[in-house]
DNA sequence: TTGAAAGCGTTACCAA
DNA sequence: TTGGTAACGCTTTCAA
């Protein structure tokens, strides 16, 4: 109520009050050299007097330099193991003094282009965008703008410039390897459509692929187009349980869909896994406090974050870096299959 | 490979490809008033045959505007909870042409002060900051800034600008009530120290005073230091139970919590609500696939984070907005208390 | 160690 | 409907 908008106090006021150019001022600021020691300080007590703000919009601009800014694309908070990624991804941009400007695409991929149209325009450091299901449109965005991009969750092999994320075909395989040695033979998946393309359907397909490699069959899918959370799986349970007869296992795109399996199997007073085997991925929290260890992957997702903004801050700083960094998986046998 | 780092387009160059001045160009790429539509056309044209791409930093700089950045600061994106409300707020914001500027604290004001700081150099269109807890440093900051700002999460009848919030305190009380009203006398309340200082603490206190008039106790209360999710419910379940006889029912910080003492509870036979009550609150996904329907609080979590953007967006724009929004709770009665 | 002048890409402002 | 010129706040560059 007191204040009237005070004008910004800009460079040229603190030189002026510190009796020195601007060009000192701004070199004491930049904590560059060529300066004595006694300038410094008179420089930095009319910063801190005048209550001077870098303009950082303006150093971009006069420099020709990047902002701190880096763009982050994840399809969905709702889903807990893309909120782990993020948080990964977060802090390490954070405690390098960059900022993470953040889209949550709702895996529509016209959303996502018009977001990197928007957040390049910005001159961003970088980018980390979630899956590899570009456009044509967003990939030659991404080709044309001069920035570094990792391309995060799916391991890819010939990256548009560099990708940190799981071989999620193995971990599929893995898994379906283990159920068929642990005798089950007719199986199901239950999934959701999305989670950026590849990445679910890889997990599907190295399963299926195991499953069959083992002489099992893949009796059954239910594909739900929702989130991949505690209900569906529930829900899904429930329906494919009362279409399909006589299946030795289910196999989920995660473990909060496990659990909602699980929990349906409970409350219909099934036995896990003499009357039904349940695998999950992700290792999730929720496996914590289920009645049966969960039988599922364990994928260090804060990690895979952190390992994706490592890439980032590497290639805007101009060090080496792997072009492709594969996250591991680790099998976790639980009572469940 | 192939291409080499070629010079950004700039619009002087649009311009006399299309045979005009710059102002005319500017205008056309503003949508501004003032050119023949046969102008307009050209300049496009060229605007797309030279893959012009706006740099927004010299426009913010020149035009002396703000960017499209709006600062967002959470304190934890493993809880659910705030992981929905960013949800809320990104789409909102994104679908307005703004862009979230993400910082996860993890509860701590040191860090939120340097992120504000950092954040503020970049001439933001606003900020959102969950809780009140700022240091006096940060307010000082925000304050000095002309840049609108919404606290978000309790609600601050004397905010610092705009206040967007759940008042705690009620769904606290309202809670308390109903588990006396059932017959409860003997309370304990679990949660965590976190939870941005003032709401779970806020709830805690109405809940309190509700059993206190009610003629309850609460005889016991823990407190975790971590997230407030499943294991810690579980866990801290079962410490409150093996250090405190004869509870009539627990009430928990939230339904993740309460999801722990619940799986506990079954785990070791308790009949709930009989032996023990069990209270959640956010009416969260998880209580989807409980055994029973858990007693707890609805909050539209991804509506309180619209209701913030929405608020941010209408002083960014400078229209009239209420300076305290108030999101209504509801009561989900359940069938464990 | 310091400073003066030019320049970054765009828009505001005024003139035609 | 157009265009010229100044200005935005800082850094780069060159000179002292």
């Amino acid at each position: 109520m007191s204040s009237r908008k005070r004008a910004r106090v800009k460079l040229a006021e603190v030189a002026e009050a510190a009796g020195v150019s601007k060009m000192t001022a701004s070199r004491v600021l930049n904590n560059g050299k060529g300066f004595s020691e006694e300038t410094r300080d008179r420089v930095m007590a009319e910063v801190h007097r005048l209550g001077y703000m870098h303009d950082r919009m303006a150093v971009a601009f006069s420099s020709h330099s990047s902002s701190t800014f880096v763009g982050v694309s994840i399809p969905d908070l709702g889903n807990e193991v893309f909120a782990q990624v993020l948080e990964g991804i977060e802090r390490r941009l954070n405690s390098s003094g960059y900022q993470a400007v953040l889209c949550v695409s709702q895996y529509d991929t016209a959303s996502v282009d018009s977001w990197i149209e928007r957040v390049l325009q910005w001159r961003p450091a970088g980018l980390i965008v979630t899956g590899r299901n570009h456009s044509e449109q967003g990939r030659k965005l991404l080709r044309q703008a001069d920035v570094p991009v990792v391309e995060l969750w799916d391991l890819n092999t010939s990256p548009l410039d560099l990708s940190v994320g799981i071989n999620h075909y193995d971990s599929g395989y893995a898994m379906g390897r283990f159920m068929v040695e642990r005798g089950h033979r007719t199986m199901a998946y239950i999934g959701t459509h999305h989670d950026t393309a590849h990445s679910a359907k890889s997990r599907f397909q190295g399963w299926q692929s195991a499953i069959q490699d083992g002489g099992g069959t893949v009796e059954d899918t239910y594909v739900l187009k929702d989130t991949p959370g505690f209900y569906g799986g529930y829900y899904a349970t429930e329906q494919m349980l009362s279409r399909t007869a006589d299946l030795d296992a289910i196999y989920y795109q995660n473990d909060n869909m496990a659990a909602g399996g699980l929990m349906f199997a409970q409350s219909r007073g099934l036995s896990v896994p003499g009357d039904l085997g349940i695998a999950g991925w992700g290792d999730l929290p929720i496996s914590a406090i289920l009645p049966q260890r969960l039988t599922t992957m364990h994928v260090a997702h804060l990690k895979l974050g952190q390992k994706a903004a490592d890439s980032i801050l590497a290639a805007i700083k101009g060090k080496p870096v792997e072009e492709v960094t594969s996250i591991d998986f680790r099998f976790v046998p639980g009572e469940t299959i």
